[in-house]
DNA sequence: CCGTATTGAGAAAAT
DNA sequence: CTCAATACGG
């Protein structure tokens, strides 16, 4: 992609060219928005402002790298050296924790879960009477709306607690407050959170980091919760505000996650001297896909009409495949994706969308029988068993009080389990046969030979020499298939972790924060067909995209029991789908569908009735029947 | 302590 | 069906 302004229309010039003042950038999918954001950050530094004085948020790590490598070689073009800082909120909050002496590990989702299942354990739950995943959701939810847990005993107070729910909080938010304080744990929202207490309560503090980022912007600030809110009017500064957020309220897609589309439709009543711009060329799709994407989103009522005009010609028709099973699903989008690699076209530019994680099967499979490349984006690669288990050496040797690491670690030693960490943990060693006690000491000497390799050698020598010390290499050799493919994704952490130059321990903390956050694997080995979810689509685009599992109950999705959600979003989440394509658009769904080995029968989703007649049917691609005859499966 | 069998509950999007 | 948690025996 090219950011030269002479490429910008003009109302992306005047949102380049407005230097100063609060700035909101509003528009359409594809109607660069995030081409405008960079352009505008370089032209910030084009007309004097320094680098290092711009802040640029983003909604995922991914997307600020790539953010960060335009801006990067606009830059080294110019020979400045500064660059600005890029980064999502979590990273950001990273930081400023960081850089003001906190010490901690990130726990990441499976650490929480397991803190809340231990918590429900200790106030007495027994198994499966309360689901850890609800726990954690609705404790991540008070703290996405700007609760921490004193708030949160302040407002249920003695005598204020009334529901199951809260007198379950009422228990187990403190005893898993107290798991993350033991463990030097700070979860994902605390970093958000603990960062907004810092910059309200420390008004020195706050005036720095205002001072230090004189300009900011925020990318997708549709998505923001509560506790973003608050984060970003702390950034600001109130006297002299240059800030400039972009977004666009139809594709607001995480309220289940605490975000407010308030936020970006108030923006200009917190900041009166707003100025706004709205784009309203597309220059992402054909007008066949832009007319379709118009069509759903304009049933939805909470909303703001806005043009979104197809700078491309109308190209080709948006196709329609339907299958008996998910499975017939599967292999008619791949003899789609033979002919359209046929045509020459890069697999990475191919997408395959879908509303639940565990689609992802049924396709996969179909693309190993096929021998096709593909990639599943968002399967959770640093948060697989062998990551972590490597990483617990590192940790343990930084943080001889880290008990979860340490566990994890002592576990490989052979004949060391429970009971003998317990008496470990609680300083009972002695009490232990001599040979455990030998391996037990071995054991602490290889930690402060890893203490002393993380001063001496960069991050990528340290994992590579703590892997055979540690005898994990050995062992997951002898493991057959699952161990080499275990190998295999310790090599592709080897491969991040090798951008971490430096030795010691503060650049080691950088890439074990970086395996915390990072929220899918895409920068890691190319290859491939894209399979994610649309939530993961967020942002990007692809030559070719499939939207598949278009069923009802499936997409728009059902979950028995939310009764707060809102009854729109799902439209919007479609909607982000069809935007992700720039020529070809097929939309698929399958008459049954298997859940829990159980065949289910589904309707077509509404959303593909709705526009059934602007589509092409798939066994009539090559004829121009009329469409219509076809229509009378049920 | 550890490997294996059994059971039973589970599939919602993700920084 | 799949996977995590438990039970059991060597
Ligand atoms: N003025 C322009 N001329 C040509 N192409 C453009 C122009 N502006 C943007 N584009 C192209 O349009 C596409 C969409 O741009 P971008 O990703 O910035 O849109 P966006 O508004 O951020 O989309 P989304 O809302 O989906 O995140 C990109 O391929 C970009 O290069």
């Amino acid at each position: 992609m090219n950011f030269e302004p002479a490429k910008l229309n003009s109302e992306q010039l005047q949102a380049v060219n407005t230097l100063a003042g609060p700035v909101l950038i509003i528009a359409g999918a594809g109607a660069g928005k995030t081409k405008t954001l960079v352009s505008r950050i370089v032209n910030l530094i084009d007309h004097g402002t320094r680098p290092n004085n711009i802040l640029g948020l983003t909604f995922t790590n991914k997307a600020a790298g790539e953010m960060f490598s335009r801006i990067d070689s606009s830059l080294r073009e110019k020979h400045i050296p500064e660059r600005p800082w890029l980064g999502t909120f979590h990273s950001l909050g990273t930081k400023i924790l960081r850089d003001n002496g906190y010490k901690f590990n990130i726990a990441d989702r499976n650490d929480s879960i397991r803190y809340i299942k231990r918590a429900l354990k200790q106030a007495g739950y027994e198994n499966n009477q309360c689901d850890p995943k609800s726990v954690l959701a609705t404790i991540s939810r008070y703290k996405a709306d700007g609760f921490s847990l004193n708030d949160f005993q302040k407002a249920f107070g003695d005598g204020q607690i009334k529901g199951f729910w809260e007198k379950l909080m009422s228990q187990i938010w403190p005893q898993y407050e107290k798991i993350l304080m033991t463990e030097n744990n700070l979860d994902f929202d605390d970093l958000l959170l603990k960062t907004r207490n810092l910059l309200s309560e420390n008004d020195r503090l706050r005036k720095k980091y205002q001072n230090r980022w004189s300009h900011i912007h925020i990318d997708e600030y549709q998505d923001t919760n509560k506790i973003q809110y608050q984060l970003t009017h702390l950034l600001t500064n109130p006297q002299n505000p240059n800030i400039c957020v972009v977004g666009d309220i139809d594709q607001s897609i995480y309220g289940w996650r605490g975000a407010d589309m308030r936020n970006i439709i108030q923006f200009s009543k917190d900041f009166p001297e707003t100025k706004t711009i709205i784009l309203e060329k597309n220059y992402r799709s054909t007008a066949n896909i832009l007319y379709l994407a118009d069509k759903i989103i304009s049933v939805n009522k909470n909303r703001i009409n806005k043009i979104n005009k197809a700078h491309k010609d109308d190209g080709e028709p948006v196709k329609l495949l339907s299958a008996w099973s998910e499975n017939d699903e599967a292999e008619k989008i791949i003899t789609e994706i033979k002919k359209l690699l046929q045509q020459g076209l890069d697999p990475n530019d191919i997408a395959i969308l879908y509303r639940l994680n565990f689609q992802s099967r049924a396709l996969e499979e179909a693309f190993l029988k096929a021998g096709l490349p593909y990639k599943v984006i968002g399967v959770k690669f640093f948060q697989r068993a062998e990551i972590k288990d490597l990483l617990s050496y590192i940790i343990s040797a930084l943080d001889r009080e880290n008990w979860s690491n340490l566990k994890r670690a002592l576990s490989f030693l052979p004949e060391i389990g429970k009971v003998t960490i317990a008496k470990i943990a609680s300083g009972e060693v002695e009490k232990l046969p001599p040979i455990t006690q030998n391996k037990i000491k071995k054991f602490y000497n290889l930690l402060d030979k890893i203490e002393k390799l993380v001063e001496k050698e960069s991050p990528k020598e340290v994992l590579n020499k703590v892997f055979s010390l540690s005898g994990l290499a050995d062992k997951w050799r002898q493991e057959g298939e699952e161990g080499l493919e275990k190998i295999a994704n310790i090599k592709e952490l080897l491969v991040v972790a090798s951008k971490y130059k430096n030795p010691g321990e503060e650049e080691m903390i950088k890439l074990l924060d970086e395996v915390a956050l990072a929220s899918d694997q895409d920068e890691i080995s190319a290859g491939g067909v894209r399979l994610m979810t649309v939530h993961a689509s967020k942002g990007l685009e692809f030559h070719s995209v499939f939207i598949t599992g278009l069923e009802e109950g499936l997409f728009p999705h059902e979950y028995p029991g939310e009764d707060d959600h809102d009854p729109e979003e799902e439209r919007r989440l479609f909607y982000v789908a069809i935007t992700r394509a720039r020529e070809n658009l097929f939309l698929s769904y399958a008459q049954s569908r298997s859940i829990f080995g159980r065949q289910n029968i589904n309707q077509m989703s509404i959303f593909l009735e709705e526009i059934l007649d602007d589509l092409k049917i798939d066994e009539e691609l090559d004829q121009e029947e009329p469409v219509k005859e076809y229509l009378t499966y049920d």
